[in-house]
DNA sequence: TTGAAAGCGCTACCAG
DNA sequence: CTGGTAGCGCTTTCAA
C-alpha cells in the first residue's frame, strides 16, 4: 500500500511500546530487551514499515547522500566515472546525486544548491570555479576528482603530466621523431592542461625545441577528425600527433586514413585513457591507461570518510599510477601490449 | 560560514516578523506587503540565509528529487541517457539520484530503498523485475524508459521492432541478401528483444525461412569482436550480420578486418543507435538512429509532470520515431547519409 | 530497559 | 496582510 503511510507512532502503538523504542530497534542503537525487540520487529515486518527518509535525515542532520558534479561530456570516460563512484557510495547506503554543468551558465549556483542537499560533494576538475570550490569546501566536505582543488581541498588524480611526458619521450627518444604536435585544448580541462605540460616537458628534457602551439579542439571523435584535416593541410606535416584523449585519437585515425595516409607509417598517433575501442582499431592505439573507475571509487570512499568525520590525513589527496600502453599506432610492432607504469601511489 | 547555521526563526527575529512571513517570502507564496517583503529579503540576503532542504522537504512532503535506475553498462548510450534526463530535471529544480544495478544481487531492494527518497522513479527497461516495478508503481510515480512496464505504468520508448524490421528489409529486399545473422542477446534487454523480433519479422514478411538462433553476446565492443570469430568460423558464413547495437557492430568490423575480410564486400554489417563513432569508421556504419537524449528528456518531463499531479493522459506512454541511417557497411555506395523515418510519435 | 518530551527546520492553517 | 501554532516523521537526551 501507500508509501509512508505508517509512522513510528503507529508501529509504537501496534507493538505496545514508545516511539523511542521503535527508533532504537530500527536503528540498532541503545539497549532493548530481547523480548521487546522481537515484538517491535514483528510489528515492523508485519506492516512493512520503513522509516521515512526525510524524518530521519532531518532529525539526524544527515542527508545520507553525496553529490557528483561533472561537465557532462559524453563517452566511455564519464560512464566509468559515474559507475565507479556510485558503486562505492551504494556500499555505504548513501545515495548519489548527479549534476551536469555542461553549457549551463548558472552552474555554480546549481552546485551550491546541490551542496545543501548532500553530505559531501565530488567535483570533477575544471567543472567549477576555484572560488566556488572554496565556498563549497567551507560548508561541506569536498573532494576534487581528476584535477586540483584549492589548498586544503583533497584531490584524487593521476599524474597526467608525468604520463604524457613518458609517452612523448617514447616517441621522441625511442622512435626518434622530431616533429610532434599536440591535439587538445589545454584550457579545456585540468587533464588536458597537464598532458600538454608533460608533452612540452619531454621536449625540454631532451633539449629539443619546444613544440608549436596545440591544435585546440574538443575531446570527442569528430574533433579528432577535424584536427586531422588541420594537421594534414600543413606544408610540413608533423611526424606524429599526441592527442589529448583516445576519442580524438580515434577521430584522428579516421581522418588520416580518410585522406589516404597510413598510421603509423605516414603519421604516428597516440591517445590517452585506453578506452575499450583503443585496442580494437587498426592500428591499435598506443595510449596511457588510467584507472578511471578506481579513481572515482576512491574519491567516493574518501568523501564518505571525510563526511563521516574520519578526517584522517585526507587533506593530502591521492595520486594514482598510470600505465603507458604501447601498441601499434606509435610505430612499435603490433603484438602483445607492452606496458610500463608511471607515477606512484601516495596514500 | 556554516551551512545551515541560520534558521527561519533567526531571520524572522532579524527582520522583526514571524517565521510564517519569512516562509511566505522565501517561497513566494501568499500575500506579503511590499515593505515587509523587502525587509525580509534584506535580512535573507544580508545573512546569506538559505532554507534548509530537509526541513522544507519534510514539511512539504516532497523530496524535490527523482531517481534514475539503469543497469550501468558503459558507453555513449548511457552518458546520453543520463544527460538527457538530468538536463530536464534540473530545469524543474529537481535533483537526480542515480542507481546502477549492474551485477548487484540485491538491486531490487536498493531500488525500493531509493523509492523512499524521491518523488518519482525512471527505470530503464529490463533493469528491474516487473513485480518490483508494480510494487514501486503502487507507491510513487514510475516511468519505464526504453522498455515496457506492466499495465498502467507509462513507458517512453522507440519502436525497436519496426526499426529493426526496416533495417533487415533493406538488407533482404534491396541488397538481396539471404543469409543473415543476428548478433545480440534477446534476453539481455527489452531493446534487444524487440530488435530480434523485428529481425525475424522482416524475414517472415518476405516469406523467407526464419534465421538461425542469435549469437548471444553482450553489448560492448569486445563482444562484437568475439561474435566475429564465431561467425567467420562457420562452414557457410552469413552474408550479413545485424548487430544489436553500434558497439558490437564496431567490434564486428574490427574482428572481420582482423581476419582479412572486407566489409561490406565479404560481409555486410549493421548496427543500432548511431553513436558518433558509427559515421567515422570505414566503412561507415549503416544503423538506426534513435533520439536517446530526447527519450530521456521526455521521460524526465513525464515523470515530473505525473509527480506534480498532472496525471493527464500520461498512462499511455510515448513512442519516439527512429531513423534508418544508410551508410556504407550494408553495401550501399558511401556518400551523403540517406535516412528514412520509422515509427510515429504518439502523444 | 523504557517512555516522555523536546526538538531538527520548515510549511500551512487559522485567527486576528 | 500577518502572527501564532500545530505538525511533517524521526532521533535523542533525560528521567523514571
Amino acid at each position: 500500500m501507500g508509501s509512508g503511510r505508517l509512522t513510528v507512532r503507529e508501529i509504537a502503538r501496534l507493538a505496545g511500546v514508545s516511539v523511542a523504542t521503535v527508533s532504537r530497534v530500527s536503528n540498532g542503537t541503545g539497549q532493548v530487551s530481547e523480548e521487546t525487540r522481537r515484538r517491535v520487529l514483528r510489528a515492523i515486518e508485519e506492516h512493512g514499515y520503513r522509516p521515512h527518509h526525510l524524518g530521519r535525515a532531518l532529525a539526524a542532520r544527515r542527508h545520507g547522500a553525496v553529490g557528483l558534479v561533472f561537465p557532462g561530456l559524453s563517452g566511455p570516460y564519464f560512464s566509468e566515472l559515474i559507475q565507479g563512484f556510485e558503486s562505492e557510495a551504494v556500499k555505504s547506503r548513501t545515495s548519489v546525486h548527479i549534476l551536469c554543468t555542461h553549457l549551463r551558465a548558472d552552474s555554480d549556483a546549481e552546485v551550491i544548491e546541490m551542496a545543501h542537499r548532500v553530505d559531501g560533494l565530488a567535483v570533477l576538475g575544471g567543472t567549477v570555479s576555484p572560488d566556488t570550490i572554496e565556498e563549497l569546501a567551507a560548508m561541506l566536505p569536498v573532494v576534487v576528482l581528476a584535477g586540483d582543488g584549492p589548498a586544503g581541498v583533497p584531490a584524487v588524480r593521476v599524474d597526467n603530466a608525468a604520463a604524457a611526458a613518458a609517452l612523448t619521450r617514447h616517441l621522441l627518444a625511442d622512435h626518434g621523431l622530431r616533429r610532434l604536435e599536440f591535439v587538445g585544448d589545454p584550457s579545456g580541462s585540468p587533464d588536458v592542461t597537464e598532458r600538454w605540460a608533460g608533452f612540452r616537458q619531454a621536449h625540454r628534457e631532451l633539449s629539443l625545441p619546444l613544440p608549436r602551439a596545440p591544435i585546440r579542439v574538443g575531446l570527442q571523435q569528430p574533433d579528432g577528425v577535424y584536427a586531422a584535416e588541420q594537421v594534414l593541410r600543413r606544408l610540413i606535416p608533423p611526424q606524429g600527433v599526441v592527442c589529448a584523449n583516445d576519442e580524438t585519437a580515434l577521430g584522428m585515425l579516421v581522418g588520416v586514413s580518410g585522406n589516404g595516409l597510413r598510421v603509423p607509417e605516414d603519421l604516428v598517433v597516440t591517445g590517452f585513457d585506453d578506452i575499450t575501442m583503443a585496442a580494437l582499431v587498426t592500428p591499435p592505439l598506443t595510449t596511457v591507461r588510467q584507472p578511471v573507475r578506481e579513481l572515482a571509487a576512491r574519491t567516493a570512499r574518501l568523501l564518505l570518510q571525510v563526511a563521516a568525520g574520519d578526517a584522517g590525513r585526507a587533506d593530502s589527496g591521492l595520486v594514482f599510477p598510470t600505465e603507458l600502453v604501447i601498441r601499434g599506432s606509435c610505430g612499435c610492432p603490433t603484438g602483445t601490449d607492452s606496458t610500463s607504469t608511471t607515477g606512484r601511489r601516495r596514500t
